[in-house]
RNA sequence: GAUCCGCUAGCUCAGCCGGUAGAGCACCUGACUUUUAAUCAGGGGGUCUGGGGUUCGAACCCCCAGCGGAUCACCA
């Protein structure tokens, strides 16, 4: 490092500051250039980026170039730039920041290359970069320093790209069905629409806490009741929970709701959604995910809560009547912690979660969840009230999205925050809050409407074949290094 | 929060039974006018994550702490 800050204070006193460059030119990309290589042969273009490797040979070098594209090779010669302008390239570092002009052609070994002369140097790498052929592998430095990681591995800048292109891919699709995006607070004062545990924050003026939102939902469902019909928020919640490959306490969601629509539709526009996203960036609805292999194409598997607890644990819920015959059921089969006070629809759930979750490997939507775990949902007629009309969408055993037709019944409303907040009073710290301008809302009137969520961060681990979700969020959560 | 594993040069990694620090890349000097992990010759570079302990002697053994990773719990 100390050899680099001597060649720029030498630049700076020969009045060649670098840092003083305001702005450079690009005709040309590196992939563009490689990609219509037969076009452009000995047409003069200008790159510029950053200097990545050097092969030099004394009067003759070639070098790598990375642009936002790729990288190309350029080729140096001694005869081309003159002796001043060549020792000054020779000169450079690797990492340093350089615009090229010069003629397109393919070397003898067939690299397609720019034949430099005349360059300039945009901005100066006073630190070396990693290793070239490793890469860098050590997770805490590519995550904390992500710009060194992007630099040095291709396959790392691929994975974002491809996470903005999915991205992408919902908006254009929803935007095409007519939906509205829309942006609600991220400040609230309850923090409802989901059961987790919110972060607190504290507005100094009005001196009140103020909670990071857990989710959009009531939000949404506000304005569906305005008339909007068809909203969504692509944007971050904030959960206080712990931290895992596929958990990081700000995360990104989909949130969508549209009007005269139930569950059903929610499960078509999933399918639409996730399996078009996957067309979209991997041209083909089979894919390898860390070494399973998954297809997209829809229509996707259906099946009940209840189905699947059968088929995976064997018992039979039809069957299975009261609190107490289910509280036995579960214990029977090996479910740990079944306190007294657990009900049907719990020890249903618990069921699931211990024992078939990890069997829905192919995406299957999970269908018809028990009332007292979906507050927000409306009865599914014909069960006598123990379920909802709820899905959510498994692939690889994990959950990627929820949705609901959204209850739209306000005095059920109020009896279901009544019913959350038992639970909270009972020490369930997750418990939905109640909120009741939201329940005001509903008595305005909610048609009857279908809500989604899509966990974006998980879509886009899947899509793109990532392990854990701090390869696909640029800058995970960490904990500070102490550097004293 | 629990358990296990890891942390050695800028990067990727060796380091045997506890005996005084290594390689490749990168960097510096030199050679080389078509290389692509260029090649060849020479050179510089370390608070072995931090603190304490055991020992004649610690990168290595023990204890405490920090950070990371995996699994679990909570959750999406």
């Amino acid at each position: 490092m100390s050899f680099r800050i001597e060649k720029l204070r030498a630049l700076k006193e020969s009045n060649r500051d670098p840092y003083l460059i305001t702005t450079a030119k690009q005709t040309h990309h590196a992939a563009d250039i490689a990609a219509g290589f037969e076009e452009l042969e000995g047409e003069t273009a200008t790159v510029a980026g950053r200097l990545l490797a050097r092969r030099g040979m004394g009067k003759v070098s070639f070098s790598d170039l990375l642009d936002r594209s790729g990288s190309i090779q350029i080729f140096s010669r001694l005869n081309n730039l003159g002796e001043e302008s060549y020792a000054a390239w020779q000169n450079l570092d690797i990492g340093d920041l350089v615009e090229v002009t010069g003629e397109v052609f393919r070397t003898k070994t067939g690299e397609v290359s720019i034949r430099n002369r005349e360059w300039r140097l945009l901005s100066k790498s006073l630190r070396p970069l990693p290793e070239k052929y490793h890469g860098l592998r050590d997770t805490d430095t590519r995550y904390r320093k992500r710009y060194l990681d992007l630099i040095v591995n291709p396959e790392v800048r691929e994975t974002f790209v491809k996470r903005s292109r999915i991205i992408s891919f919902f908006r254009e699709e929803l935007n095409r069905r007519q939906y509205l995006e829309v942006e609600t607070p991220l400040l609230n004062t309850i923090a409802g629409g989901a059961a987790a545990r919110p972060f607190v924050t504290h507005h100094n003026a009005l001196d009140i806490d103020l909670y990071l939102r857990i989710a959009p939902e009531l939000y949404l469902k506000r304005l569906i009741v305005g008339g909007f019909e068809r909203v969504y928020e692509i944007g971050r919640n904030f959960r206080n929970e712990g931290m895992s490959n596929r958990h990081n306490p700000e995360f990104t969601m989909l949130e969508l709701y549209e009007a005269y629509a139930d569950y059903h539709t929610m499960m078509d526009l999933t399918e639409a959604l996730v399996a078009g996203a996957c067309m979209e960036i991997n041209g083909t609805y089979e894919i390898d995910y860390q070494g399973t292999a998954l297809s997209l194409a829809p229509p996707w598997r259906r099946m009940t809560m209840i189905e699947a607890v059968r088929a995976y644990a064997g018992l039979d819920f039809d069957q299975i009547k009261t609190d107490e015959e289910a509280r036995e059921a579960a214990r029977g089969r090996g479910l740990e912690e079944v306190p007294a006070s657990m009900t049907w629809g719990e020890a249903l759930s618990k069921c699931f979660e211990a024992f078939a979750e990890e069997h829905l490997i192919q995406p299957t939507f999970l269908i018809d969840y028990p009332i007292e775990i979906s507050p927000l949902t409306k009865i599914k007629p014909g069960t006598g009230g123990r379920l909802t009309e709820r899905f959510e969408v498994f692939i690889y055993g994990r959950e990627h999205g929820n949705a609901y037709t959204e209850l739209n019944d306000p005095m059920d409303q109020a009896r279901r925050f009544a019913d959350q907040q038992r639970r909270r009073e009972a020490g369930d710290e997750e418990a939905t809050l109640p909120d009741n301008d939201f329940v005001e809302a509903l008595e305005v009137g909610m048609p009857p409407t279908g809500g989604l969520g899509i966990g974006i961060d998980r879509v886009v681990m899947l899509l793109t074949n990532q392990p854990t979700i701090r390869d696909v969020l640029l800058f995970p959560t960490m904990k500070p290094v102490d550097k004293d």
